[in-house]
DNA sequence: GAGTTCACG
DNA sequence: GACGTACGTGAACTCA
C-alpha cells in the first residue's frame, strides 16, 4: 500500500530510546561474558511495549531514527554547537550497534543518515507523510521537534504517556509551532550548547515573538522594544540570535534513499526476534514474546557466568600459528567488515623505535575476539643486506601503507567502533603523525591501573602471567639485544604475524577480563574521568616538547668539567692517593679506614655509608668529605643534566620530548622518563640556572602555575582541621601557624628556625610521621622528635585520627582510596616486621599524595578545552607545576584562564572545605617563570 | 642487574 | 625489646 490519506506514520527517536533505557536501568551485563546490555535491553522492553501498546491500532507505517556520525552541518554553523554533551558513557557505547540489531529484529525499519540528526530525518519524514495526507505521530519528548507539531502531526512522549498537539506546544513555548524556533533561538539552549540572547529565556521570547509576529520582525526592530537592557541585549546579539535559528530549525530536506513506503508495518519472524533476545541473555523478555507469538522459547546457554566472580570467561588456547597474515586489501575488507559487527576491536602497531617520535609504521596488528587475530606488515624490509645506500626493498606479502591506513582510518576513528590498546598513548601517538585520530578508545594497562595500582605492574606481560596464564614471546625473541639488535622492520613477516597478532589477541583477551571489573570495583569513574580521558593530554603535551637550548647546556657541561677536574685533584691530595671520586666503596674505604673517622656504618651489603648525611656530618670536622660532596653535586649535574640532555634534544623538532608514564606511581601521579623532566634541579642555586636552558621560542613566553601547599590542604581537608583550613582561608603562612600553635609562640615572635622545625612536621605528617625519622630529618635527638610529635598530635587529634583510620581501612579493605575513589592497594599492611611500618606509611600518605595527583589530573584534563582559543600549549606537568608556551601578549590570558580551572579542578566531585590557591610566574625561561 | 646516591614534588 | 623507618619517583654510576 502506498503511503497516502489514511496511513498513520510512527516515528520514533531511537537515540531517547537509548538513553532513557541506560539511565533507567543499572549497569547490566551479559552473563556469559560481561557485555554491558543494560540499555538494550531496556530498549527491547520500549519496543516491545510499544509493539503491544500499538496492536490493532491504526499505524499503517514505522520507524526507528537514530542519529549517525557526530559531525553535522551545525558544527560547521557553530563549531561549539552540542560541545558541552557529555562523552557516551563507555558501557553504553558497544551498545549502540546493538540496539540496531535490535530494531531490526523486531522487524520495525531502522534508519539513518551520515552527517545528520535523527530529529532532521524525522522532521523530513513528517513533512513527506503530511504533504502525501497522512497523520504522523513522532514518538519522542525532544522539544526541539515541536515545531513540526500541526496539520496532522503530533508528538507523544512515550514516558509520559502523553500526547503533545498545538495545543501542548503553545503550553510549552507560548507560541504555536510555526514559531517555536523563533523562542529557540532567542531562549537557546543549554544542553545542546544553542548560545541564543543573553538573559532572555522561554518566557521573555514567546513575550517578545507574539508581540512582534516573528523573529525577523523583532529583530529589525529591535529598537523599539521598551526595557533598556532587553533592547540592548537583542541589538547586540542579533547575529548569534540568527545563527541559533539556524541551529535549532530542523533541515526537512534531509538527502533520503529510502521512501515512505519502505516503512510499512511488518510482523516480525519469530526465530530472528527471538534468537536476537536470546543472544542477549534476555530470559524475561524471550518468554513473555515468545508467549505473546505463540511460539517455543528458545534455550538460552549462559553458562560461562557460573560464579558471580567470571574468573575467566572460556578462551580458546593462545596459538600464534592460527593467525592471520593479511596480504591482500579483500582480506583486510573482511577484517573491516568484522570489527563492524562487533564494535570493537583490539589495535596494537608495531614500529622501529620505542620513541613514539621518531617511530615509523612496520606494521599493525588487529583481534576481534580471543584467538581471532591478525597481523597486517607494511614496512617490513626484505632478508637480504639490502643495496648499496643501506636502504633494502620492502619484503613480500605486503600492502601499500597508504591503502591500508585509507582503509582503517574510517573505523579507527569511528565513534560507534571502541579501539582497544595496551598503553594506548603509544599507538596514539604514533598514528597520530599518520593523520589519524584513533577514538573512542579502552587501554587495558589503565583497566589494570584503575583496578589494582598497588598490587603489581601493568605491562602487558605481567597482566598477560597474571591473568591469562601466558608468557607472551618476547620481543628480544625477535630483535635480539645489544649491539646486535635490529628495528622491527627487520623482522621476518612470518615471525612478525605470530608475536604482533598475539599482542592484539591478548591485549583483546585482557579487555574482556578487565572491562567488567570496573564496575564491581567501583572504579568506572576513576577509569572514565582520571585515566581515558587524560590519554591523549598527555599525548599533546608528549608530542609539543619544550625547547632546550643546546648552547646553555654545553657551556655548563664546560664549566663544570673544569670544576670536577679541581676538585677531584684537592680530593686526592686531601686522601693521600688517587681513587675514583664516583665509588662510594673506595671513599668509604679512605674516610673509616685509612682517615680512621668516626661514624663509619656499613650497609646491609657490608658497603660504608657514604650518602650524603653522612658526609655531611664529616665535613664539620674534615675538608674531604666536603668537597666530595662539591664534586658530587658538580658530576650530578653535568652527567644527569647538562650532559644528557642534550642528547634528548629531538634532531627534527630540536625540542625535548619526555615521556609520561600514567600508570606507574602506584598514587595516581605521573611519572616523567626519557628525559625525566619531573626532577630538574631547582634546589640549589647551581643547579637552578639548569633552568634556564628550558626556554621559550622567540615571541613566546613560558608560563608556570603551581598549586600552593596542595598536599597540606588536602591533609586539613581529609583530616577536618580547624585551625588548619582557618588559616588556609585566611592566607596565613601555614608552618609559622603550626610553629605558633604547638610552640606557643605568638605569630609575630616566630623564628625562622621555629617556623623551620614546624615545617618539617607538617611534612612528616603527609609522609607518616615517626620519631626516628623527623629526628634523623631535624638532626636532634630521638626523644625530643617524638615530643613534637606528641605535642602536634595533642594540638591536632584529628590528625592522629586520620592516620588511625586510614590504617584501620587499609587493614580492613586492602586498599586506601583518594577522594574522588582511586583506590591504592597496601597488600603488605597486615605483613609482620618493618615491611609493615613501610605500608603503613604509604597508606597514610596514599590518599594525600593521590587526591592531589587527582585533582591536577582533573585541570589537566579541562585544560585543553579552556586554553583552546589562546596561543597556548601545556607542556609539562611536575606534579603540582603545570609549565605552559604561550604568546607574549597573551599570558595574563592564559594564567587566568588556567588558574581558573586548577584552582576549581576538585569540583564539583569533591567540594573542599580548605580554599586551592595557584601561583603564577612567567619568563623567557624556566628558571624566571618557576 | 643490584645497590647506592641524588635530583624533584 | 629489637627491628630499621619519613611518602612518591627516574637516572647515572660502580661493582660483582
Amino acid at each position: 500500500m502506498s503511503f497516502g490519506k489514511g496511513c498513520h506514520l510512527h516515528l520514533i527517536d531511537g537515540s531517547a530510546f537509548i538513553f532513557r533505557a541506560y539511565h533507567a536501568l543499572p549497569p547490566l551485563t551479559r552473563k556469559s561474558d560481561g557485555l554491558p546490555i543494560g540499555a538494550v535491553s531496556g530498549f527491547c522492553n520500549m519496543l516491545q511495549r510499544y509493539v503491544e501498546g500499538n496492536t490493532g491500532g491504526d499505524v499503517t507505517h514505522v520507524a526507528v531514527i537514530f542519529d549517525k556520525g557526530s559531525h553535522t552541518f551545525r558544527n560547521d554553523l557553530f563549531p561549539d554547537y552540542k560541545a558541552n554533551r557529555e562523552a557516551m558513557p563507555e558501557d553504553l557505547r558497544p551498545q549502540i550497534p546493538l540496539t540496531r540489531r535490535a530494531t531490526e529484529a523486531f522487524n520495525i525499519a531502522c534508519k539513518e543518515v551520515e552527517g545528520y540528526e535523527a530529529d532532521d530525518i524525522i522532521g523530513t519524514l513528517a513533512v513527506k507523510a503530511r504533504d502525501a495526507g497522512g497523520r504522523v505521530t513522532i514518538i519522542s519528548s525532544d522539544k526541539d521537534l515541536m515545531q513540526l507539531v500541526g496539520g496532522g502531526v503530533e508528538m507523544l512522549d512515550a514516558m509520559k504517556n502523553r500526547l503533545i498537539d498545538v495545543e501542548g506546544v503553545e503550553e510549552k513555548f507560548g507560541v504555536g509551532p510555526e514559531r517555536v524556533v523563533d523562542v529557540q533561538a532567542l531562549a537557546g539552549d543549554s544542553v545542546d550548547n544553542v548560545p541564543g540572547a543573553p538573559g532572555i529565556g522561554i518566557k521573555t521570547a514567546a513575550l517578545l515573538i507574539n508581540e512582534y509576529g516573528d523573529l525577523d520582525t523583532l529583530l529589525a526592530r529591535a529598537e523599539e522594544i521598551k526595557q533598556p537592557k532587553r533592547r540592548q541585549t537583542l541589538i547586540d546579539h542579533a547575529d548569534q540570535i540568527r545563527l541559533s535559528r539556524q541551529l535549532v530549525q530542523l533541515d526537512c530536506d534531509t538527502p533520503l534513499d529510502f521512501g515512505l513506503d519502505d516503512l510499512e508495518v511488518r510482523d516480525p519472524d519469530p526465530e530472528i526476534l527471538l534468537g536476537f533476545l536470546a543472544e542477549m541473555e534476555f530470559r524475561t523478555l524471550t518468554k513473555r514474546i515468545a508467549e505473546a507469538m505463540n511460539a517455543e522459547p528458545p534455550e538460552i546457554d549462559d553458562t560461562p557466568a557460573g560464579a558471580p566472580e567470571p574468573e575467566a570467561p572460556e578462551m580458546p588456547e593462545i596459538a600464534p600459528e592460527a593467525y592471520e597474515h593479511v596480504r591482500d586489501m579483500a582480506a583486510l575488507e573482511t577484517w573491516i567488515e568484522r570489527i563492524r559487527a562487533k564494535g570493537h576491536v583490539a589495535v596494537d602497531t608495531e614500529t622501529t623505535s620505542l620513541n613514539e617520535m621518531q617511530a615509523e609504521l612496520v606494521g599493525i596488528s588487529l583481534a576481534v575476539e580471543p584467538g581471532q587475530a591478525c597481523y597486517i606488515p607494511l614496512g617490513h624490509k626484505g632478508e637480504g643486506e639490502g643495496d648499496l645506500f643501506g636502504g633494502a626493498a620492502l619484503a613480500e606479502g605486503q600492502l601499500g601503507l597508504e591503502e591500508v591506513l585509507a582503509a582503517l582510518k574510517p573505523v579507527l576513528e569511528d565513534a560507534s567502533v571502541l579501539k582497544i590498546g595496551q598503553n594506548m598513548k603509544y599507538d596514539a601517538k604514533v598514528l597520530a603523525r599518520y593523520g589519524i585520530d584513533i577514538a573512542p578508545f579502552d587501554d587495558t594497562m589503565l583497566l589494570s591501573y584503575a583496578l589494582h595500582a598497588g598490587l603489581h605492574g601493568h605491562g602487558m606481560d605481567a597482566l598477560s602471567e597474571r591473568y591469562l596464564n601466558h608468557s607472551p614471546i618476547p620481543i628480544k625473541s625477535l630483535l635480539g639485544t645489544g649491539k646486535s639488535a635490529v628495528t622491527f622492520d627487520r623482522v621476518p613477516v612470518e615471525a612478525a604475524v605470530k608475536y604482533a597478532a598475539e599482542d592484539a589477541d591478548i591485549t583483546l583477551r585482557l579487555w574482556t577480563l578487565l572491562k567488567p571489573q570496573l564496575h564491581r570495583a567501583k572504579v568506572t569513574r576513576v577509569y572514565e574521568t582520571l585515566e581515558r580521558p587524560l590519554v591523549p593530554v598527555l599525548a599533546q603535551m608528549e608530542r609539543h616538547g619544550i625547547e632546550v637550548d643546546r648552547n646553555v647546556l654545553s657551556r655548563m657541561s664546560g664549566a663544570f668539567a673544569q670544576k670536577m677536574a679541581q676538585l677531584e685533584e684537592e680530593i686526592h691530595e686531601l686522601a693521600g692517593r688517587k681513587f675514583n671520586v664516583g665509588s662510594p666503596k673506595q671513599l668509604g674505604e679512605i674516610l673509616f679506614d685509612e682517615m680512621g673517622l668516626d661514624g663509619g656504618k656499613r650497609g646491609k651489603t657490608g658497603a660504608y655509608a657514604t650518602g650524603a648525611d653522612v658526609l655531611e656530618d664529616l665535613a664539620t670536622e674534615h675538608a674531604l668529605p666536603a668537597r666530595v660532596l662539591d664534586w658530587r653535586q658538580v658530576s650530578k649535574l653535568k652527567s644527569t643534566y647538562t650532559d644528557a640532555l642534550q642528547d634528548h634534544i629531538d634532531p627534527e623538532t630540536g625540542r625535548v620530548h619526555t615521556s609520561y608514564m600514567q600508570a606507574g606511581a602506584s598514587t595516581g601521579r605521573l611519572a616523567s622518563s626519557d628525559p625525566n623532566l619531573q626532577n630538574i634541579p631547582v634546589r640549589s642555586e647551581e643547579g637552578r640556572r639548569i633552568r634556564e636552558a628550558f626556554v621559550a621560542p622567540k615571541g613566546r613566553v613560558l608560563l608556570s602555575l603551581d598549586y600552593s601547599q596542595i598536599e597540606l590542604r588536602i591533609l586539613a581537608h581529609v583530616a577536618g582541621i580547624d585551625a588548619l583550613k582557618q588559616a588556609f582561608r585566611e592566607g596565613q603562612d601555614i608552618h609559622a601557624m603550626t610553629a605558633s600553635e604547638m610552640f606557643n609562640v605568638p605569630m609575630e615572635e616566630m623564628t625562622p628556625e621555629i617556623r623551620r622545625q614546624a615545617k618539617a612536621i607538617n611534612f612528616g605528617v603527609i609522609y607518616g610521621i615517626s620519631g626516628f625519622g623527623l629526628a634523623r630529618n631535624l638532626r636532634i635527638p630521638r626523644g625530643e622528635a617524638q615530643g613534637f610529635i606528641d605535642r602536634y598530635f595533642e594540638r591536632f587529634p584529628g590528625i592522629r585520627a586520620y592516620m588511625d583510620d586510614t590504617v584501620a581501612f587499609g587493614k580492613k579493605h586492602g586498599y586506601v582510596e583518594t577522594l574522588f575513589g582511586r583506590r591504592i592497594h597496601t597488600p603488605e599492611i597486615g605483613a609482620k616486621g618493618p615491611r609493615a611500618g613501610f605500608a603503613r606509611r604509604a597508606a597514610i600518605n596514599a590518599p594525600i599524595q593521590g587526591t592531589a595527583a587527582d585533582v591536577i589530573r582533573r585541570a589537566m584534563i579541562r585544560m585543553p578545552a579552556a586554553i583552546a582559543d589562546l596561543p597556548a600549549k601545556m607542556l609539562l606537568q611536575v606534579h603540582d607545576e603545570l609549565l605552559f608556551e604561550v604568546e607574549e601578549g597573551a599570558a595574563e590570558k592564559v594564567i587566568e584562564a588556567a588558574r581558573d580551572v586548577m584552582e576549581g579542578a576538585a569540583e564539583p566531585v569533591v567540594k573542599l572545605s580548605v580554599p586551592l590557591t595557584v601561583d603564577a610566574g612567567q619568563g623567557a625561561n624556566w628558571a624566571e617563570a618557576h
